[in-house]
DNA sequence: ATATCAAAGGTCAGTAATAGTCAAAGTGTA
DNA sequence: TACACTTTGACTATTACTGACCTTTGATAT
């Protein structure tokens, strides 16, 4: 097993002690494991990705952190299965589509809705050039999906 | 936690207590946290701006002090008001300023907070050039105060 | 009144402590 | 051999802390 997944593990095990969430140094995690502080953002960005279900935010300069939550995924399938779905890409028909699916299955109610859609609305996203806001609203919706798993 | 947040929460304490107005000395804080003087000004502007709703005033020489107020405003007034002095830009640290503001203010609640944070964050809106980023998040905040106020 | 002094608080640029990005180089496996 | 996944490090960005120097205010002496 490589570095990356003994890291991975790791952080599994804290976050299972601590029960759900695991705020971490990512000098220390760094130094306990031998490798450059940036294997610590490869980990996180390629294990625990939204699409995983876990939440990440982090505070640079003296006494920061990186901390990751992970999301209650078994009552609400529907969402996780809705931010698989998405790739990295979404436009705002097929958006509206899922929000809409969503919302008739009661994943959360019509004020997160409709606050969803306007985060990715064409006006929200007006200064972006039209190529390139579908790329931006998937990455939007994806993190404002899991951001409302958590709890 | 660090010297500034235990300051800042010892302030807020105070504020608290005294009913929404802190009076200080520079010099006692920063003895009674073993820090350098400059460090309550550090603490004041980077935690008690008016974008976080507070206003300060203060006085030199013999008997010198430093007030902090918190600042009263009806739900919408705040609201359209932020939206107002929002321009073309806007970064996150004063995002994250007004959205405590307003949530402070009763102006929404937290999760409404969090998803706004959310939706502006610099992982939502990672495919966007740093550059461009502030501009985007400016249209995309607006947009979701403004949506928060249709009801 | 005026000059002077002591006692506050203010500014700003520099240093330290963290984390983030990105692309190149390495590694293992179908 | 391709190809995907991993590892590395140079460079960047953000936040916290420090100290030298500056400004304002009130009191006191002349």
């Amino acid at each position: 097993m490589g570095t990356s997944d003994l890291i991975a593990s790791f952080i599994l095990d804290i976050m299972e002690d601590a029960g759900g969430t695991a705020e971490l140094s990512r000098q220390n995690l760094a130094e306990r494991f031998s490798c450059v502080p940036s294997q610590i953002n490869y980990v996180i960005s390629t294990r625990f990705s939204p699409e995983h279900g876990y939440i990440v935010e982090s505070r640079r300069g003296g006494g920061g952190f990186i901390r990751i939550t992970r999301v209650q995924a078994s009552p609400q399938r529907l969402i996780m299965h809705t931010v698989n779905s998405v790739g990295a890409s979404l436009d705002l028909r097929t958006a509206a589509a899922f929000v809409s699916n969503m919302l008739g299955s009661d994943a959360f109610d019509l004020k997160t809705a409709k606050l969803i859609m306007t985060a990715i609305s064409d006006r929200a996203l007006s200064p972006i050039s039209p190529e390139h806001r579908d790329i931006v609203r998937a990455s939007i919706f994806k993190q404002l999906l899991v951001s409302t798993l958590a709890e």
